[in-house]
DNA sequence: AAAACACCCTGCCTGC
DNA sequence: TGCAGGCAGGGTGTTT
């Protein structure tokens, strides 16, 4: 579900909350979050338990609860698909899919919800040594200039729309915002990365745009995303092709189209995108 | 090297 | 109203 932008809104209404709070416990669920890789729920309680949350940040879509002592150490989380992450009052009821909870001192919980499981969470010690961060690629939002785009472009030959997915190349984006900064930079989404070198400049302002966009938009809620304070974002409305198949482009009036790529379905405008060999 | 695909889950929507 | 099938914004691993 949630891409850079929800991200991103997500760690501008956590910091606030939890920064400068002391982590008394952590608990798990039976059915943990490790569907992808175990996940060391032990060394969750070493890193955080007894400590303070010094900072909230983001990289990628990734989530770094940051701990005060020593300064480099703390938690990764990506949510996944349905991932969430609220701090609510322990005395309230846990929502289903309650699978990861940080008790604060004072008496809320940091909340990890995640229906689909997809989501993950690792304890950093060092936060140096976590394999998916130190994979990433810069990150989309301020990682590049056209200079260093165009030469992670050059030679690429796989189409553009799986570069720009690619998180080992350009962290951060998804499938929504891969769609509407292509569209906005009047890409096909079948275009070899390679031939999109000349247009690195143009390409870059388009991923800056949607994502700046759908930051100050609080982010797309399709259906399950919502914020760490359990608000819905306002980006659904703003998108131009995402989801609006069938329906006229924006720009040009022509029907969206939607393809599938790699199993996943991109939409485009064929006449705004024209393809490009 | 890179593309295609299956897979990990649950929930919701559509159509019969 | 019930049920089957399709679909979902992510990432990984295998196969071609």
């Amino acid at each position: 579900m949630p891409e850079l932008p929800e991200v991103e809104t997500i760690v501008r209404g956590l910091e606030p909350i939890v920064r400068g709070r002391r982590i008394e416990s952590v608990w798990w669920s039976r059915r943990p979050l490790h569907l992808l890789r175990p996940i060391d729920l032990r060394g969750l309680r070493a890193v955080l338990v007894g400590r303070t949350i010094a900072g909230v940040r983001r990289r990628g879509k990734y989530i770094i609860l940051e701990s005060d002592r020593p300064r480099d150490e703390g938690v990764v989380i990506h949510l996944g698909m349905t991932g969430r992450l609220r701090v609510q009052p322990a005395a309230g009821a846990r929502a289903p899919h309650t699978h990861v909870v940080f008790g604060l001192a004072g008496g809320d919980e940091l909340r990890f919800v995640d229906a689909r499981r997809f989501g993950w969470v690792e304890p950093g010690r060092p936060l140096a040594r976590v394999a998916a961060l130190a994979d990433l690629g810069p990150d989309a939002l301020a990682g590049f200039d056209a200079t260093t785009l165009a030469a992670a472009l050059t030679g690429v030959r796989a189409p553009i729309k799986a570069f720009l997915l690619d998180q080992r190349r350009i962290a951060g984006l998804g499938n929504i915002y891969v769609s509407e900064a292509l569209f906005r930079a009047g890409i096909h989404p079948a275009t070899p990365a390679d031939r999109v070198r000349r247009r690195a400049a143009e390409l870059l302002e388009a991923v800056g745009a949607v994502l700046a966009g759908g930051i100050a938009r609080r982010g797309t809620t399709l259906r399950d995303y919502v914020d760490a304070d359990g608000q819905r974002g306002d980006n659904a409305a703003a998108l131009q092709v995402y989801g609006r198949a069938s329906k006229p482009c924006p720009s040009c009036g022509t029907a969206i189209r939607r393809r599938v790529d790699a199993g996943r379905a991109t939409f485009f405008c064929p006449r705004c995108q024209p393809p490009r060999r």
